[in-house]
DNA sequence: AAAATAAATGTAAATATGACAATTAATACC
DNA sequence: GGTATTAATTGTCATATTTACATTTATTTT
């Protein structure tokens, strides 16, 4: 039996929550939109083969990635019996690297704008957004997202694209810095802002903090 | 590569979270204790492979079922390379057939006297566990583990079990009947007291509904 | 000086939590 | 019948959290 892997990029353009679909260059159904995936190798566990296939699509390696679920249905894959490991990444979308874009045709997809995917791709991406959700309520995940220094309405404009909501902007402020896990920075990034938005960054790793939004 | 399920079957007996353990038959590892697990075969996907181990072990079919997390170390098994994606099962203990003990040297443990497993096994048994507190905070989850038919208090001792404390009677009460989930029963279980217990049952596939003991 | 906006702070109602006490009800046992 | 036992429900109260909204302060551009 063949063993898979297929991983649900996303990324946070500083507007919207994004997700990386890449266009089969090979049989079955090229020219088709589906994840980034690849086989699990002889010598490699699922989660190396993900990193393998994460690094060679966007040049990173050390991504935020966690096991979804396994796709096993006997018939998903039409050529070969083949099951798949999914996988969801978290990447800070500018430090992809463009150039990568054209040697996979890949592209970035606004989550309300995916094109038709291959097998049980669409199936896969539910269950990411919805995991990617049910985790960030709980634990500090889509700092993943944002570069290592962002700003505090950056930051809640990402909570609300995620939740697809809008947060108070106080209560977010006050909620998010008793966590301890943020960092004010001395300097300011002044771009399209009149007074200028302090630096924030944080600290990864921080042991069994847990915050919601509110 | 091989791919196989692994199972952790959850039990109540009234006093105690359970786990369902076997005693290998086969090589390797014979006579040491291991979840119940088989091969995933050409025509079933994982989950009918769940479940047709589980039938074959406990004599019961739709089991409340869940896939946990897919176990891929290249030399997780000493033989063959063989990937396992790991499930948890709960089961009303009393429909479990005892006479399928013999057939597989199946035994209950209780969770702070389980026996060294095989492989990753230990590992997978922890996530499970893991998962079922997780899950159960915010999902009604833990009345598979009970008959259709149960008391308050009986319900309750289960939760202080999974979740190693105690809860408050009163607030118990209150927080588990406003769900709606409950419905009482006109009879009662005279069994070892005075005044009687109620019977109650609960609705499934209520929609949307979760709750968190206090 | 005025306008803009980030960041922090204030406040108040509604709701939830957690600990504990008290009451009511049903039944077994003497 | 009376008493003991225990299930089930209800009461209460302090504390904490959530949510909505308003205000203040600070910083910078124009």
């Amino acid at each position: 039996m063949i063993v898979a892997v297929d991983c649900s990029v996303f990324g946070f353009d500083g507007q919207h929550l994004k997700i990386l679909l890449i266009k089969r260059g090979f049989e079955p159904c090229v020219e088709e939109w589906s994840l980034m995936g690849g086989f699990v190798q002889p010598d490699e566990s699922a989660d190396e083969a993900a990193n393998r296939v994460l690094k060679t699509l966007t040049g990173l390696s050390g991504l935020y990635l966690e096991q979804l679920q396994t796709y096993t249905k006997v018939d998903r894959d039409p050529i070969e019996r083949t099951v798949s490991i999914a996988f969801f990444a978290l990447i800070d979308i500018h430090q992809y690297e463009q150039r990568l874009n054209d040697q996979f045709h890949a592209e970035w997809f606004k989550l309300d704008e995916i094109p038709d995917l291959i097998f049980d791709h669409p199936q896969m991406v539910q269950t990411a957004r919805q995991k990617l959700r049910y985790k960030a309520a709980l634990h500090p995940l889509l700092f993943e997202l944002l570069p290592q220094r962002f700003t505090l309405p950056l930051l809640q404009s990402l909570f609300e694209d995620v939740y697809e909501t809008k947060f108070d902007k106080g209560n977010f402020s006050r909620k998010i810095i008793s966590t301890g896990m943020l960092i004010k920075q001395k300097e300011k990034d002044r771009a399209g802002s009149k007074k200028g938005r302090f630096i924030i960054s944080w600290i990864k790793n921080i042991t069994g903090r847990t915050f919601t939004p509110s």
